[in-house]
DNA sequence: TTTTTAGTTCGGTAATTTCTGAACCAAAAA
DNA sequence: TTTTTGGTTCAGAAATTACCGAACTAAAAA
């Protein structure tokens, strides 16, 4: 039994994020869920909530609930005494996934200074480029954290005001 | 006539840089076509020169370096009095693409403002998180540049010692 | 003018992805 | 013990994507 319901207003927005999601790579049904729990009124969806909201089957949101877990866009919890799960969008936990995404970073540093490595010194200025934007790269996964620091510290002070 | 070789460890580096570009949503013959011009001792290679090292039809060459020319994500130039295209690794360019790619960030945002405003205001902690997130992302979008400068000027210092 | 070069475009096939419904399952409730 | 709930798993259909070869084209060279 699902109250949930979504204006016209929401489903066209929920439309349009799926397909900015989809532009960055994420699967169609996927983004559309991620989306939901973002404009829906409700902060927490179950599954069936989901499928009924989005008119899809049972293996789809299925699937789709489980990649989203895996990849960490999508979250859940559980309530005493009742077996379905709460799932709601990783943006209520941004601050943990900006620091896990920020791995990121790291492979990227790892497999260019590789193809670095085995370029021929024939192209001084083409290594000299490359090794530029290793250094900015290891550079930025410097100051990022710090960055995120110094906003963390100004806004607990705003907070405190 | 092409005289351009690949080693075995070249080829076998493209290929796994080729599978780190598909993991971030790049198509695999495109992926394959960066990585290339990345490996590879030439710094510029032509279209025929891409189509041989990488054994692949004129129409797959073709379709994927246009996307890729779209995308930027790879680059040309001409030579007086020769007809062929010289592609490269928008690497070399890394700072242009750098900076362009900051626009996201602000499409980010935007969508987020879209889908915050429509919000119903009976989740205030939902809406707060949300609103924590935007500004964060706004807060990088003027610390990102900032952090761009301080790294040239840190540059041209040590270029000039 | 004819030929060559450096690609583009088109039609089709093969592989992959995205869905569906139906059958299944394990834990909790009745 | 049987039934209900909250899903998972599987086989297959439908849509999309990733390739190919063959025919084509426009500009330059011969």
């Amino acid at each position: 039994m699902t109250n949930v319901q979504l204006t016209q207003e929401q489903r066209e927005l929920i439309e349009r994020m799926g397909v900015f999601y989809e532009q960055h790579g994420i699967p169609p049904m996927e983004g559309r869920i991620m989306s939901l729990l973002i404009v829906c009124d409700e902060p927490e969806l179950t599954f069936d909530q989901i499928r009924e909201l989005l008119g899809i089957s049972k293996s789809t949101t299925s699937s789709a609930l489980n990649t989203l877990l895996i990849t960490k866009r999508v979250i859940y919890r559980t309530k005493p005494g009742d077996r379905k799960r709460y799932f709601a969008s990783n943006i209520l936990q941004w601050q943990e996934s900006f620091t896990e995404n920020f791995q990121k970073f790291f492979e990227v540093i790892k497999i260019m200074k590789e193809a670095l490595n085995q370029r021929t010194p024939k192209t001084p200025e083409f290594n000299r480029q490359m090794a530029e934007f290793i250094e900015f790269t290891e550079y930025i996964s410097v100051e990022f954290p710090r960055i995120y620091l110094e906003w963390t510290k100004r806004n607990t002070q705003n907070n405190n005001k």
